[in-house]
DNA sequence: ATGACTTATCCAATAAGA
């Protein structure tokens, strides 16, 4: 089974890259964050037109997680439990379902912006909130996949001395990851299509992709059971060559599963 | 080559991204 995850930065403008990428790749599952639409203008039709089924939390202008799959999509949810609100809102920043006996979630982590400001605070305590639902739901076929906004080492970000004092770096984040990995769930880590480390974020201003200053922000962890059985994974950064692509590269992981595919 | 931000929104200036 071939799972992937993009945050593909607003949905509808990307739809063409989204398409072909989706053509070429013929992944079973993929996670999809920052759809940066509501329900109503998800693009069900051209999804299903490829074969897949999708589920989508979304509510407008910012955020927004989807999956697609062509292998089945049960027991969807949304949200977190207790999962944090910003400024008095729910956000929509997590969806999970089951596929073909994998227990998926979708997930776009806070982004935090300043250590300084509130939306950093929010940042912990959703994560917090994340590590709690999925001990609750404690299913030894789980998978988390998504953009979560933290580099897991100073080695995931271009140049360290870029981030003091910044955001994506920090011990506290980083301990929130190392929670996850407490709560019985391990690292999937891709290898990169070029250069040393799986940078899967560029930024699209003074030329960061040709120059390769990028970040490893988005992750996935799986269940011990299913990581021991991935056989390959992988960032295509192929995806964020050439204009009009999302500012993150795709993850994409093959496991061998014993239900079909 | 990979080319100097991009997006949705009260349509145009703004907030947000990281």
């Amino acid at each position: 089974m071939r799972i992937a995850t993009w945050n593909i930065n607003s949905i509808n403008p990307r739809l063409p890259q989204l398409q072909a990428w989706l053509a070429r790749t013929e992944p079973d599952v993929v996670c999809l964050q920052e759809t940066k639409c509501p329900d109503a203008d998800f693009p069900d039709q051209a999804m299903r037109d490829l074969g897949y089924e999708c589920a989508h939390h979304g509510d407008g202008r910012w955020n927004g997680v989807a999956i697609l799959s062509r292998v089945g999509l049960d027991d969807v949810r949304t949200g977190l439990t207790d999962q944090p609100d910003f400024e008095g809102k729910s956000e929509p920043r997590a969806i999970a379902a089951t596929c073909a006996g994998i227990r998926i979630w979708s997930l776009y982590v806070p982004n935090g912006r300043e250590v300084a400001h509130a939306h950093y605070q929010y940042k912990l305590r959703w994560l917090d909130a994340l590590r709690s639902t999925v001990l609750q739901e404690s299913g030894e076929r789980v998978v988390l996949l998504g953009d979560f906004n933290i580099a897991p080492t100073d080695a995931d970000v271009w140049d360290r001395s870029a981030f003091e004092g910044a955001t994506h770096v920090t011990g506290a984040e980083r301990a929130k990851l190392k929670a996850l990995e407490s709560a019985d769930l391990v690292e999937i880590a891709p290898r990169p299509l070029k250069y040393d480390v799986a940078f899967t974020f560029w930024d699209y201003r003074q030329l960061a992709f040709p120059k390769n200053r990028g970040m490893r922000i988005d992750l996935a962890f799986a269940a011990p059971a299913l990581a021991r059985n991935v056989k390959d994974a992988y960032v295509d950064r192929e995806a964020r060559k050439g204009k009009g692509t999302s500012d993150h590269a795709p993850i994409v992981i093959d496991v061998e599963t014993e239900e079909q595919p």
